[in-house]
DNA sequence: GCCAACGTTGGC
DNA sequence: GCCAACGTTGGC
């Protein structure tokens, strides 16, 4: 069982958009960079938790929990001109890039922002905080997620 | 294989 | 809007 940090812009994608989707359910597409891409294809399994982040807006925050409903499949978007992110490159056979469900769980009682993170002994760590972060899909360490649940005074969803 | 140029990310 | 950090591209 392994937790990961997920950034989503909210003008694009936000965690209330999550919470209307169908089942509550999205997959998580447009992930375009290596070293995330092995972590959608290789690491993140069922059941997994996800911190849903609100990256590159007013208020920078790990707004809430989601969990992972279905493991590394190809990424369709890839494979369409239409789409933002095609990418030409990508094939059925080799889709290069690759997405996973997550199904939303539950909005933090307060958003924890980045100050937040920064004073808490256990999450100063985070490799969200640190400078030039551009990883859009990181790992979190289950003491990490822990913390986060005892600051929020929330009970594991999971 | 090097590295400069470029585009993108994302906090502030 | 600014700008630092980073990843990718492409000429050589």
């Amino acid at each position: 069982m392994n937790y990961w940090l997920m950034k989503s812009e909210p003008s694009n994608f936000s965690l209330d958009d999550l919470q209307r989707m169908q089942n509550k359910t999205e997959h998580w597409d447009g992930v375009r960079n290596y070293q995330a891409r092995n972590f959608l294809r290789d690491e993140i399994k069922v059941g997994d938790g996800v911190l849903f982040y609100h990256s590159n807006c007013p208020e920078p925050a790990i707004v809430g929990l989601a969990r992972v409903v279905r493991e590394g499949y190809a990424d369709h978007t890839a494979l369409d001109p239409r789409e933002k992110h095609f990418d030409p490159k990508a094939t059925d056979e080799k889709p290069i890039w690759f997405m996973v469900d997550v199904q939303y769980l539950c909005h933090l009682p307060q958003p924890l922002n980045r100050d937040d993170l920064r004073q808490h002994p256990l999450l100063s760590g985070m490799s969200v905080l640190r400078k030039g972060n551009r990883l859009s899909v990181q790992p979190v360490k289950a003491e990490e997620w822990q913390a986060i649940l005892t600051l929020s005074g929330i009970a594991d969803p999971l």
